[in-house]
DNA sequence: CAGCAGCTTCACGGCAGGTTCACGCGGCGC
DNA sequence: GCGCCGCGTGAACCTGCCGTGAAGCTGCTG
């Protein structure tokens, strides 16, 4: 499963940066620029690692780690900017999970995240899934096989694909274009409108209502994505 | 296309070793001894990225790594020779894309300067995957959701796109043509004013006062802004 | 080689939503 | 105090997107 890191940080370019790293290191990066925002997201995207500025404009760094760890178990990396201050958080011990001092390399920060992340996984154990849920909808790439509230669905491979795809991220919005390439390895031929034309056999096979959708839902000018109903 | 590195650092040696080098991985390379030559070799060359040594004769790497970074948009690496320099340097702070400590090897500086390439060529391109949140506001790239203390809110294409355009680099500014151009491709056709129907319309969906705003500042004459309420 | 299943393409109708326009208002300069 | 520039707003038009059924095409199978 792919990994969401959240990163706070005052300074735009830090965040930039760190998230552009930890993004070609193949993880889902949120930002945020003050302690509220931070807050807000661990709320709305519950992260799996934070990576903390001590510095911020409202909540500090260290309130936030307390928070986050008494809340949500959530590992904390604290960013410093004074190699002095480690030492006093050190006697403080408020739980961080590890600690970086500023200036840093983005590369060592990514190597420190993905440490943190392997010792979190570690102990608790991982369930690495080939089978997707959403909902009634159940996706199993291992058997090539899907269902609906226990009823098989036979599927062609192009629409197992399709599915198979947009659900491995429940919530992502894909293009018609990323659908393509999914489909057709990455042959970018192909007119972007017979994704349509499977999507609407897939809904009809799985019981979708376009008007009213349970599972693919259609963004506007944009593409599609599978999501459960609220 | 071919890319150009300039090289700065008051010592002989050193300059010659990296450019050698960075020929050698098909980079034109630029360099420099001073502050004052690094300048006008930006202004003239217009390189794709810097490498600074951090103590020079005349302005040193760090005011030079902000007076780039403001004028010229132009990533940069900065290299450091004492460790005792990273106490009094800020690092990533002022704005350098990556930081490389002396004694180094020409190969991994090499790596560095792909790499960074690579990410701006990349972020430049396109800014998918990420979530930026901006006080109660969180704005999900990826599933292109919006939603404003928890709650979620419903944006049309266009609305996102220049929720989402702005909201990356919080408190920075865009005039109408950037968000059209951020919208519709680069086609420069379009009545700028659209933009303020838009703008309006996010306004009444994420709650927000045009006398008071939360989220999206007006700013006289120029454009509008995204930005936490102080 | 015939038959078939599935992938792809096309044309068209309905409608969401993007664009434009006109008007009112408030701030700023003269 | 007056006029002008620029922003906010609501309504009307109209572009362009999506859903659909049917028909062509391709590759597999017997």
């Amino acid at each position: 499963m792919r990994r969401t890191v959240l990163v706070v940080d005052d300074n735009e370019k830090i965040v930039e940066v760190l998230a552009a790293y930890l993004e070609a290191a193949g993880y889902e990066v949120v930002t945020a620029h003050d302690g509220e925002a931070a807050i807000e997201a661990v709320r709305a995207r519950r992260p799996d690692i934070a990576l903390l500025d001590i510095m911020l404009p409202g909540v500090d760094g260290i309130e936030l780690t307390r928070r986050f760890q008494r809340d949500y178990d959530l590992p904390v990396i604290l960013v410093t900017a004074k190699t002095e201050e480690i030492d006093r958080l050190i006697g403080l011990e408020v739980g961080a999970d590890d600690y970086v001092s500023k200036p840093f390399s983005p590369r060592e920060v990514v190597a420190r995240v993905k440490a943190v992340l392997r010792r979190v996984d570690r102990s608790s154990a991982t369930s690495a899934g080939e089978t997707i849920v959403v909902g009634d909808l159940v996706v199993d790439t291992a058997r090539r096989e899907v269902t609906v509230a226990g009823e098989k669905v036979e599927l062609t491979r192009t629409e197992f694909e399709i599915l198979a795809t947009m659900a491995a991220h429940p919530g992502r919005v894909y293009s018609r274009l990323q659908l393509l390439e999914a489909v057709s390895g990455d042959a970018f031929e192909g007119y972007e409108r017979t994704i349509d034309a499977h999507v609407k056999n897939i809904r009809k096979k799985i019981g979708d209502d376009p008007k009213e959708p349970r599972y693919i839902r259609t963004v506007f000018g944009v593409g599609y994505k599978v999501e459960a109903p609220s």
